[in-house]
RNA sequence: GGUCGGGUGGCCGAGUGGUUAGGCAGAGCUCUGCAAAAGCUCGUACAGCGGUUCAAAUCCGCUCCCGACCUCCA
């Protein structure tokens, strides 16, 4: 089988994985802020990294999958200028900030156990973790890396810069970032050099979450939690680092300056992005005013849909799409996501009732070598979507007598659907959840349509069978019987 | 403006120097009382123009178009 590789941005290749301490894995993910509600671009990161979580555990290994949660800190414009995102909404809703998070936090969960993603090891707040910031910060300072000017603690970029490369991950120019021009330090606060960004802020006398420090009350800057939570709970050094490609040139390049100019050592080995949800060709952002919230998506409230769709349907639809691409949302491509996903699901559920005979007229590994492949490739799941498509089609291929399985390839057919299908892509039947009364009533109605098709009225039984259609209920004649499925 | 990424059949979306992506939609056939489901067959796509090569959609150059980042954003 082949090895699995990943594409790290900070090479620009796949490389292949190697852990630091196999079996152990440590994997950070950036996590939400919680200002507001997750749209479904973040949705889409969050279950990249769920496909990556459930796939790395499915090859064996001991994952330790660490997402925070930013409560504080993150502000609404770059680290000079702006509110606190969080303490912004809090006064503008009058509410108390940490009532602000914990309305987010709860809904936030919510959508992602909708679409089935596992929870992460450990979910670590960034207030939760303010000591930490603040040794970190320390340890910055007496590094030389970091000046205090009138309460804030401000970053050195530039000097920093003279030993390391900053910008490897971005691949930008330092000295274009330094020439730029849609900002000057004029009229600016204290900070000495125009990219130089704060560890720590000082409290105005109006803001709310504030904290005692070395530098006065004040709050941590926005990319300091992440370094002081992933070292301390995944060690200096850990595996996977991920989060959205937006990250890359400030929030996931300046955690990297900080743990370099605090512990020595490039935090992650590796580097992993995931690309954006486009809308018409547009990235889908809370600032553009296109974002979908996935209530609306599930419930259809949304100008641009024409009906809902389940959150399975949604998840599938990005599975199907690699997740370094951007995905385009529209209506009819959710619509072929949706039949599609019924497709495979039907397949998964004929597994079970196939008739084994001497010999299988397909080949088994055939299908397996290309579905571990495609997840091997960088997690390609829609590659690996369309080996298992290869499956369904022989599936129901046997399931109509054209094909035959011996019972020893019907027992590894079933373990590789379980295992990928369920485990590794997250997906699951969706319960229709009918009641013991529809389903009484289903049997009842069929009952009598059986009694009126053998007496071939068909003009009866056809009616029963469209009125049912009507209210969303499909009824198939099968050769073993009749069966039913609802929307 | 700078940097980076992309333009694939009706739609979504993989891939890539020579061999089938896959899903959806469409056409025909089989099955069926008819439908549905399922199976089989079919469309022969890679923005444009040059170049490299025995061979390019895949490499190089130019042009056009789109997007992302450079300001908070997954």
């Amino acid at each position: 089988m082949s090895e699995l590789r990943i594409y790290n941005t900070l090479s620009r290749e796949k490389e292949v994985f190697q852990p630091l301490n196999a079996p152990h894995v440590g994997m950070y993910v950036c996590g939400p802020t919680l200002y507001s509600f997750a749209h479904l671009g973040n949705c889409r990161t969050f279950m990249s990294f769920d496909v990556v979580f459930r796939y790395l555990k499915h090859l064996g290994y001991k994952v330790r999958y660490v997402r925070n949660i930013t409560d504080v800190g993150h502000l609404e414009s770059d680290g000079d200028v702006g509110e606190d995102k969080i303490a912004k909404r809090a006064r503008l809703e009058k509410l108390e900030p940490m009532e602000v998070v914990q309305l987010y936090a709860v809904d936030f969960h919510k959508v992602l156990d909708d679409f089935n993603l596992l929870p992460p090891s450990i979910e670590p707040s960034a207030s939760g973790h303010v000591i930490e910031q603040i040794e970190m910060t320390k340890k910055i300072i007496e590094n030389g890396l970091a000046y205090e000017v009138d309460g804030t603690v401000w970053f050195d970029v530039e000097k920093f810069a003279k030993t390391y490369p900053y910008t490897e991950l971005s691949g930008r120019k330092l000295d274009e970032l330094l020439e730029g021009t849609r900002d000057n330090l004029e009229g600016q606060s204290e900070k000495r050099g125009r990219l130089d960004f704060a560890l720590w802020k000082k409290a105005k006398p109006e803001h709310i979450m504030r904290w005692p420090s070395p530098w006065g009350e004040g709050f941590p800057g926005w990319h300091i939690e992440c370094s002081a939570m992933s070292s301390k709970y995944l060690g200096e050094q850990f595996d996977i680092h991920g989060g959205g490609m937006d990250l890359i040139p400030t929030h996931h390049t300046n955690e990297i300056a900080q743990s370099v100019a605090c512990c020595k050592k490039s935090p992650a080995k590796i580097w992993m992005h995931t690309n954006m949800l486009t809308v018409n060709g547009q990235k889908m952002s809370k600032s553009l005013g296109n974002s979908f919230l996935p209530e609306e998506l599930f419930e259809g409230r949304h100008a641009l849909l024409e009906r809902g769709y389940s959150p399975m349907v949604v998840r599938f639809f990005m599975l199907q799409a690699h997740y370094r691409s951007t995905l385009d949302f529209s209506n009819a491509a959710l619509q072929a996501s949706e039949k599609g996903f019924q497709r495979l699901m039907n397949a998964v559920k004929l597994i079970a009732d196939l008739k084994t005979s001497a010999t299988s007229s397909f080949h088994f590994e055939k299908i397996k070598t290309e579905v571990y492949d495609a997840l091997n490739d960088d997690f390609n799941t829609p590659v690996a979507i369309a080996a298992l498509f290869e499956g369904v089609r022989i599936i129901n291929s046997i399931n109509d007598a054209k094909d035959t399985i011996t019972a020893a390839d019907k027992e590894q057919v079933q373990k590789l659907f379980s295992e990928i299908v369920f485990d590794v892509l997250g997906l699951k039947q969706e319960t229709t959840g009918h009641s013991d009364k529809v389903s009484g009533l289903m049997n009842l109605i069929l009952d009598l349509r059986k009694d009126v098709r053998t007496k071939k009225d068909f003009a009866a039984s056809d009616k029963i069978r469209d009125e049912l259609l009507k209210v969303g209920i499909q009824v198939k004649d099968g050769k073993e019987g009749v069966t039913w499925t609802s929307n």
